[in-house]
DNA sequence: ACTTTGAGTTGCGAAATGCAACGGAGACCC
DNA sequence: GGGTCTCCGTTGCATTTCGCAACTCAAAGT
């Protein structure tokens, strides 16, 4: 019950990148014109007419990217008018948080079949559910799973037994 | 050139699962209600202060998410003035793709510690990052991947060389 | 010169969000 | 059983964001 509220205070405050993550990518058609960036899609006119998004929401979206560090903006050398933007390395990184969400569409929506899909180049094999994983690889389920403050955190390899009841019986109530 | 717009009817249509995700869990606080929730929050009241979200907006968010399965909502039969909200199977499944976001919004975000963290509760280690996998299991990055469209899946065990330069090159313009 | 293309900007109505106050059923208290 | 408190909302109104259509403007193309 103190160990709820201690819980919570942590929430707020801000020390979580939940928060920073969604200033960058919360807002509508974020997540859209990523994903289209990730098919190949470069150009202003591109991402308009296949996302039929308002030109100005558009342009907002994209400077905000860009202000982020998701994309990266450039005006191209051949002809000046065109703007090339393109993925930064950070903007990359959001692949797996992308595909998470789409693969849960997918489980949970109407059938949908989700084209193209993204496969392994080596065999041309579609890529596995993104699951969470512990830190040696193995995957791990939702019921293996405790939520723990900082501080308690053991260094690796000196796991011990949970002594006093912890987190996890917060999570149960 | 044929082939990138091929590539992109794919992409407005409808199939594809990310827009269905979005509807579900794009608008503002639904996240972060998310969180909560992970978080062993289950009241109205507790949402309320913990996030300092307007109540008027915190109850149209409970609603969408009740409304699309993620969340459970049902009277306490000991106190009926009281409201219980639990993550349903569906609920629970996005953990992934929020944590990607999270461990993203950690990495690339100032330096934020981010409690409480998630830990197997065998050893109570850190869970590791959340990456894509091949069908195999093995991690595999963004430059192993290609986009294809269904249609043009091998069947497990058939795969063979690319050989119509396909839509590789595509991502590459 | 004249037209077209690419990448925005501007103006304005519609929708979503935020804030503060109110409401109402159920528990609780004597 | 009247008064109070708690929990979960709703209502009214100001602010912000979104969406649409028209416009600008520089750079190519012809």
């Amino acid at each position: 019950m103190g160990k709820l509220r201690e819980l919570l205070n942590d929430m707020d405050g801000g020390n979580c990148a939940l928060p920073l993550a969604l200033e960058a990518m919360g807002e509508r058609w974020s997540f859209m014109i990523l994903r289209a960036a990730f098919n190949g899609v470069h150009h202003f006119e591109e991402f308009q007419q296949e996302l039929n998004i308002a030109r100005n929401i558009l342009s907002n979206r994209l400077s905000r990217l860009v202000d982020h560090g998701i994309m990266a903006r450039e005006v191209m050398a051949e002809d000046r008018r065109k703007v090339r933007y393109q993925l930064t390395e950070k903007g990359i990184e959001l692949l797996p948080a992308m595909i998470a969400l789409r693969q849960w569409g997918e489980k949970w929506g109407a059938g949908v079949p989700s084209t193209p899909v993204l496969v392994d180049a080596r065999d041309e094999q579609p890529i596995g559910p993104v699951t969470l994983t512990a830190h040696d690889g193995r995957v791990i389920g939702y019921k293996e799973l405790l939520w723990k403050h900082r501080a308690e955190l053991q260094p690796l390899g000196q796991a011990r037994v949970r002594s006093d009841g912890g987190l996890a019986s917060v999570a149960a109530e």
